[in-house]
DNA sequence: TCATGATGCGAGTGATCACTCGCATTTTCT
DNA sequence: AGAAAATGCGAGTGATCACTCGCATCATGA
């Protein structure tokens, strides 16, 4: 159980078989975090699972919760890499298509390893709060922000901020949703057009000239 | 640590003075959770914060799951007796008015005990998965179908179950995302308004008559 | 070569926790 | 009243787990 609760790493791995120690202990901890859930996954399954001894785990990580951070950072890190590449390319495009972008965007990062991210979703808030994994939210949400403050002419919202909060949040939420409870729509490109429509629709969304590809 | 995890009741309290010490071990474990959180709240913790004693804990609840299930099963019945009582009546009613009836009644839902609604959500899906809180999802789904499937001519989505699936999707999101993030949110009626704004716009509303209520 | 530090090991430690059991108290019957 | 049933009690049990420590093994540079 539990005695302080340090989530700083212990000690830096210089050397190469070392380096492969703490690599082959994070690898093994996102397995076995997927194959067991948080409470279950001890240490010491951990480490042997990692073919690594508990006493070398503890000198990398100073507690449990240190380690399954470590997994966090870098699953929430894969993401984040993935929304800014695509992201940044977004901000001069016309609504419809960055719009586009932002939904393709967001599932390929939860895309990335789902039943992970999962876990680290369901179970691993108490470790540090939803924050870490909100963080992808976040640079959304930023990114999106700007983007609307450049558009804001051809849009029908008044307060920008609200509305990014509220698309970010949607497409967020989707994907989410889709990823956890009908993962079969992830592969659907109609499920892509009805989020994106969400979006284009609810900015009100005018194409500035005749341009045949919306409704309502 | 669990042994087995029995989830049911083991034993029917039927002299009032039974009925008490349930109704006070019922309490007791939601206090407790939002206090201390799953991890941290003992049986034991749980049994003295009830002014009950362990050995009475488990003459009612087999388990720790059990009683948190029964906490749990608790909560989402106040959330869906929100849920029912204001979506029945708003199946008759045009769409701007319905869609903020469904805004509102999912604030509401939310807004019954948040706290012991942020540690259900947050850690309480170990327990049995999110299966239990996603039923409030579930009922208004399903009313949701069911209004868009009597609204259909006059909307503008074609697959209904996907437009469902999207509509309660944004509203719930919407919601919790405020109820955790943006709690001054919760009672700015533009916040409202917005919500509403998106199911509206995106189901392709087009009011029947001279009606100036939505600019798009 | 060998000395020094880095890395690895894993049995053991202390703490916690879910849960049980035998007995005490209260309530409900006759 | 008094027997029987229901309810309540809480110290104790066995199991688990996060984490430590003393020693072995390996890499390095001189």
């Amino acid at each position: 159980m539990p005695r302080a609760a340090a989530t700083k790493a212990r000690k830096q791995a210089t050397q190469e078989r070392s380096r492969a120690t703490v690599e082959a202990l994070l690898a093994a901890t996102a397995r076995v975090l997927v194959r067991e859930g948080y409470d279950r996954a001890s240490t010491n399954k951990i480490a042997a699972a990692a073919g690594v001894s508990v006493g070398s785990l503890y000198q990398y990580f100073p507690s449990k919760e240190a380690l399954v951070a470590a997994v966090q950072d870098r699953h929430v890190e894969h993401m984040l890499s993935e929304v800014r590449a695509t992201m940044t390319q977004a901000v001069h495009r016309p609504l419809p298509e960055a719009a586009r972008e932002l939904v393709r965007v967001m599932i390929a990062a939860h895309a990335v390893s789902p039943k992970l991210h999962r876990v680290l979703v369901e179970q691993i808030p108490r470790v540090r709060g939803l924050a870490q994994i909100e963080r992808v939210g976040e640079e959304a949400l930023s990114m999106t922000r700007v983007y609307l403050g450049a558009h804001a002419s051809s849009l029908a919202v008044e307060d920008l901020e609200m509305a990014a909060f509220i698309v970010v949040t949607c497409v967020e939420a989707l994907t989410h949703a889709a990823v956890l409870y009908r993962p079969a729509l992830l592969g659907d490109e109609s499920f892509v057009d009805e989020v994106t429509a969400v979006v284009i629709r609810y900015l009100g969304y005018r194409a500035p000239e005749g341009d045949a590809r919306e409704r309502t």
